[in-house]
Formats: structure tokens, sequence, C-alpha cells
DNA sequence: GACCAGGCACATC
DNA sequence: GATGTGCATGGT
């Protein structure tokens, strides 16, 4: 078992299942994978909530809405200007080539399709991931601030590497498996929390003294 | 009041 | 290619 199996291991038996994504159909996700762009995900409830109430969490619905309608909807998501054009970029990317379904979005090969979302703008490599692996069902493993995080502070990868350095590291080490994937990303972000922001010093800290996670 | 939260695009050097 | 900055609400 090398290390990556290790930390999930020890993850599951202390946290559990995680039973992500908090989302009820594929475009809901989708659009939680956007608003939640550095934005706590309590206040992204809270936006969708708004969709829902609203009666416009669908793609027809934010197609035609004007963007300043959408971002007083989304606002407590925080950034919602950004947020507003955003969603509605990806959803004329959506209605263009998909005719508004992820269903048929679901059908395209994974590596052409991860290329297409890269180059839609507000889209980046943690938003296309979690579209991909959580309302898509590709395996596809998900880095966020929490997972460098968490292994840089176990000094299994230096913080300031790239997505992409870090995604080859699981994808090298772990089988190619959904499941696995969908609830390691999960775990990594139950204890990322505890961990505190990394900064330059920190000797306040006592996370940074001790071994949060036992390996 | 400071700090943080499941990023990304864009400007500048 | 690396580094800095704007975007913004809501909880602790």
């Amino acid at each position: 078992m090398n290390k990556l199996e290790l930390i999930y291991k020890t993850l599951l038996r202390t946290f559990g299942p995680q039973h992500w994504w908090p989302g009820e159909t594929p475009f809901e996700v989708a659009v939680g994978a956007i608003l939640t762009q550095n934005t706590n995900w309590g206040n992204v409830e809270k936006a969708i909530n708004n969709l829902k109430s609203a009666r416009s969490l669908s793609a027809k619905k934010i197609h035609v809405m004007p963007a300043n309608s959408l971002s007083v909807l989304i606002r407590p998501a925080g950034y919602f200007n950004v947020k507003a054009k955003r969603l509605k970029t990806f959803i004329s990317f959506l209605m263009k080539n998909y005719h508004g379904s992820m269903a048929i979005m679901k059908r395209e090969d994974v590596h052409s399709l991860r290329e297409k979302l890269l180059s839609v703008n507000g889209i980046g490599p943690e938003t296309a991931d979690s579209i991909l692996l959580y309302a898509l069902d590709k395996p596809v493993f998900v880095i966020d601030a929490y997972t460098k995080r968490v292994l840089s502070r176990h000094k299994i990868m230096d913080h300031d590497k790239a997505y992409e350095d870090f995604q080859e590291l699981f994808h090298s080490s772990l089988k190619r498996d959904l499941k696995l994937f969908n609830e390691y990303h999960a775990l990594l972000v139950a204890v990322g929390k505890n961990y505190c922001k990394p900064k330059p010093q920190c000797d306040k800290c006592p996370l940074n003294k001790l071994r949060p996670i036992s390996v």
C-alpha cells in the first residue's frame, strides 16, 4: 500500500463516507462548482436555494435571464457579478455544443471534454474537474486548496507545485476509480478544514508542530 | 475588525 | 514563466 492509499484508508476510517457532491442533478452540481470558487459552501447553498425558489435553476432559465438579475439571485455566493457572467458563459457553451443537456455532454470523451471545459472563460482546472467527476461521473481527481494544504503539510508535495503535478500524483498512485476519487477528494476537504491556512511564518499555529493525521 | 472560504482571469514585469 | 490584484458575501 502506498502513502496516498494509506492516507485514504485513514481518512475514511476517521471521517466516514462524505456523500458528495451535495447537488440533486448534474446541472445543479455544475452550477455549484462555479459558485463555490473561493467561497464557503454554505453561501453557495443560499445562492442555489434562491435559484430554486425563483424556479430558475435550469439551463434555459439562466440562459435567457439578464446577467444583473442573475447576480441578485446568486448574491450570497459572493463575487456575484463575476459568477453571473461565468454561469452564463458556461451555459452558452452547454447550449451551443450539447443542446443544453448535461446528459449529452456526458457522452463525450473525457480528454477532449476537459480541454473544451478549460477553454470556457471562468472554468479553470478545479472547476472543470469538479464538473467531470461529480456531475459527469468521469474518474478525474480534483485538486483544491485543501488538497494542496494537506499534502504539503505532510511533506508529500511542495505547496507551490502546479495543479497538474498534484493531480498526476493521485492518478499515478491510485486505481482509476470513480467512487474512490469522489470519496477521497471529499475526505481531503473534511480533514483540510482542520489545518490552518499556510503562511510563511506561522509559529502560533499548533498544527504546524503536530502531525494532524497519522499515516 | 481581521481572517477565511471546495478559483480564475488579467495585467505587468 | 512568475508574481500581484480584483472580485464580495457571510461565518467565526
